[in-house]
DNA sequence: CGCTCGCTTGAAATGGATCAAACATGGTGG
DNA sequence: CCACCATGTTTGATCCATTTCAAGCGAGCG
């Protein structure tokens, strides 16, 4: 079967016949695969075979500095197709580490090659992920130009709200962010310290209400207007393919 | 025919056949398109019906900001597919300007979507060069992050470097780089007197000549090393697919 | 010759990094 | 049940990077 929040993902882009969804649920491996809190899932000069999605928890890429350190350059939840790049690119440029307690679904390189032969439309699908990663990773350096850091993290938790309510994980105006301080800064290019400062500040201004992992936005729209949020690069509409 | 920056383009990461060549040659329209610098190419909420090809002169994606200026995210040389995101995210999230007097070729998008059911081998070529970019992006997400101005300008440069010389428009260990310090820092997402600084730095450091567009890198191997270049991302090199 | 545009310089204000320490927590073992 | 530890969050102080505003410089051009 296609996973649920792959469903999600790609039902709020396109509309999926169900001839659509029973023949991309059979791309995927019937073994699943579930990784702790903290593990590599990929290492950085890896070659691998096969392709991953996210079924469950919080995964993101990240590039060894020199330093030691490792900075985080994107953050991937449910639905989210972490590893296209693979197929297309043999040798992968960074790493991926879970977050969370994860789950994934796995496709074989050669199984997607194959499936680009038979299903050329519903391919650029799977391609249109990768654009709309591109189209992420953009958002993000032009929000990292910014000034500010709060609202540099405005404009996160906008998009975050966004992706997360697309797959199901959002609660009403609330959702779970299961992140320490440390990564969300490492997300941001900032320190740690600065980033807590900042979060301080976004709660004072009333507009969130951040405990833990367990977030509410108050007033969406003064945050995107605070994040200098426009949420057309997320794609999140039903159009014709 | 297949147009000569895209023919290097591919040749660096893939074995083309004669066959290839000729297939992807078919693919644009006839007519030729030249911008003069400054032009926009794309407005931010256009939906575009063709895809563009660059052929000749430079190219930023950018994003308005509410202060009216604008931020570039991404810059676009010869050989470089700007616009095949058209063809799968109906809307786009941003705009296409010219910053030098350009070229293209154009694809129709219903063009490329009869290309993908009839040669799936080779669009997995074009899905790889968004990927690349896709990579390209997160370069920059890093270097933006928690590289001082001057490192990030470095990292920069390695880029485009390695990116000029795979489509053929290095010379030596020189190369020309048509823009403005102010368009510059715009990609930098910094101001345009602190990138000045920093040029200056680079300069007085002897790792490169740099008068006007015409770049000298006297020592890449230490100018990598400052900006951390590592260019992987890039997957120039010749690869089965 | 004077104007414009892009590059350069200076000084003051501010955001953010860094280092270091205090303050929660929940979890563990005694 | 409590003392203790580990982990994550908060606070404070200092230093440096970067922005902003403002003005000077130089080359190319009508």
């Amino acid at each position: 079967m296609l996973p649920e929040p792959l469903f999600k993902y790609l039902s709020a882009r396109t509309a999926l016949s169900d001839r659509d969804r029973r023949v991309l649920g059979q791309l995927f491996d019937l073994r699943r695969r579930f990784v702790a809190d903290g593990t590599v899932v990929l290492e950085p000069d890896a070659r691998p075979t096969v392709s991953i999605l996210i079924t469950a928890g919080f995964v993101a890429r990240y590039h060894p500095l020199s330093t030691g350190t490792r900075q985080l350059t994107a953050l991937h939840i449910p639905g989210d197709f972490v590893d296209l790049h693979g197929l297309l690119l043999r040798q992968i440029d960074h790493g991926l580490i879970a977050l969370t307690d994860c789950t994934f679904m796995t496709v074989k390189h050669s199984r997607l090659r194959e499936f680009s032969v038979a299903e050329p439309s519903l391919t650029r699908l799977l391609w249109m992920s990768t654009v709309i990663d591109a189209a992420i990773h953009r958002a993000w350096i032009l929000a990292a130009g910014r000034r500010r850091t709060e609202q540099q993290i405005a404009h996160f938790l906008c998009e975050m709200f966004r992706r997360l309510t697309i797959v199901g994980m959002t609660n009403g105006h609330s959702f779970s962010l299961p992140l320490k301080q440390k990564e969300i800064a490492a997300l941001m290019g900032r320190s740690d310290v600065h980033v807590n400062r900042a979060v301080q500040r976004l709660r004072k201004s009333g507009l969130v209400s951040w405990t833990g992992p367990h977030i509410t936005i108050h007033d969406f729209a003064a945050l995107a207007k605070l994040g200098e949020f426009d949420g057309t690069y997320l794609s999140d509409r039903v159009e014709p393919r």
